[in-house]
DNA sequence: CGGAACATTGACCCATGTCAAGTGTCGTGG
DNA sequence: CCACGACACTTGACATGGGTCAATGTTCCG
């Protein structure tokens, strides 16, 4: 129950997924199958039966659930290094899509299993993660039931921006793996909605759009004023 | 991860709570000193440190992040038997505030973290639960994400029903300890779309409403067609 | 070059939010 | 026992953010 403790709401979520390090783990999956994914190729399914979890290599993975007459939910998007598929039961209870051509450690379940039997603080490391994913879980929901649409947007590029930070890279210089629809499924928002905001965040002055998959943001003080409701001026 | 596996979208989340039954703990939560807080009175805030997690013995608490403005998000209700503050890190990243007079068992979080250590099961134990609030939670957000106003308020009055099947009580008759407000911020809208979907419900004949807190359900069938977008005729 | 997939933009509309009265209902004090 | 105030809920009229539908651009790849 110890962990770097995010304030949450000052750092909204934006995957439904988790890294975790305990070295034993870790050191299994880095010998672990290598699995290649096309873009929009599922790497399971909901209903599929929970064999795995994953490593994310290289490439970006949507995880979703749909209702039944296709209205989707998107509730995260795992990048290099992420885990998927964690937490679930006996059987998967969402979609994990690749967005991008995507490379994938695969741990068996049974491994992980056997690991938490003998390992006593690998249950409780796994506890550990599954927490920090619904801390994340929780402040997307707190985002997508309570935010407009261009506090959405901001609070999603801001989210971004800190992820590509942590991993090194330029945080100011985002790359998206997604499309339009995959974020408005993720922030309860059309692609009409989603683009005209991106449109006004431009005009605002806030980023700048060099293709329509790169966003630079340049003024991240404002965005995050933006994020957290002060106004949106006209 | 073998769990008795609720097909999650047809079962609707509705707190952000759990269960958990590890016969240690149990026992050990059975003597747990007893708290007693009024209607209103906190559990816990946001920030607060992460001292104990609690059953709730009688009553129910509301569990909610709030934004800088005031806006709230309830992320669920816990109920008699439910378990309130597992998942935190040092610091509780949400309030729970008791809506009725409530009593609650608590157990200290080095306490829960000793049966940790010496029992393998436990952490693992704790990961389930965790994963099936986890569950729960991506439930509630595909909800509030997609669904509009009559197909949450029914699929909240569904959970709720079925929550009350599980603990025994009729399901079809409910009392609901929470108010309209707490109602709309749960699913994200507001008191008046709240009371108005409720208005509706009657209307068509689903619900009755003997007072304003008990809603006794006529006919679940319809309900849950109208939870899973079955138009909702004028 | 042509077409597919994605993104942008515009015009219009509607579900839900907002604002403003009302209407119970409950508990307290006279 | 009644009067009162405090709350919670309901209902109505109106406003608006974002959804819908449709047309147009853009990028990329065969």
């Amino acid at each position: 129950m110890a962990m770097p403790s995010f304030s949450s709401t000052s750092r909204p979520a934006h995957n439904a997924v988790t890294t975790l390090s305990s070295t034993g783990l870790e050191r299994s999956l880095a010998q672990a199958t290598l699995r290649r994914v096309e873009a929009r190729e599922f790497v399971f399914a909901e209903g599929d039966p929970t064999t795995h979890v994953y490593r994310v290599e290289t490439g970006a993975v949507a995880l979703y659930k749909v209702l039944t007459d296709g209205r989707r939910q998107v509730m995260g998007f795992a990048c290099a290094g992420d885990l998927v598929g964690l937490g679930a039961q006996d059987e998967h209870a969402m979609n994990a899509q690749a967005i991008k051509p995507t490379r994938l450690r695969c741990l068996s379940v049974s491994a992980l299993r056997r690991f938490a039997d003998h390992d006593p603080t690998v249950g409780y490391k796994l506890y550990e993660a599954m927490a920090r994913e619904l801390a994340q879980t929780r402040d997307l929901m707190l985002t997508t039931g309570q935010r407009s649409a261009i506090e959405r947007v901001a609070s999603f590029l801001l989210a971004f921006a800190r992820r590509n930070e942590r991993s090194g890279q330029d945080n100011a210089d985002i790359e998206l793996p997604m499309t339009r629809a995959d974020i408005g499924d993720f922030l309860g928002l059309t692609i009409e909605t989603v683009s005209r905001t991106f449109t006004k965040l431009k005009m605002m002055g806030m980023i700048e759009l060099p293709q329509s998959n790169r966003v630079k943001l340049l003024d991240v003080d404002e965005l995050r004023r933006v994020a957290n409701g002060g106004e949106a001026a006209s």
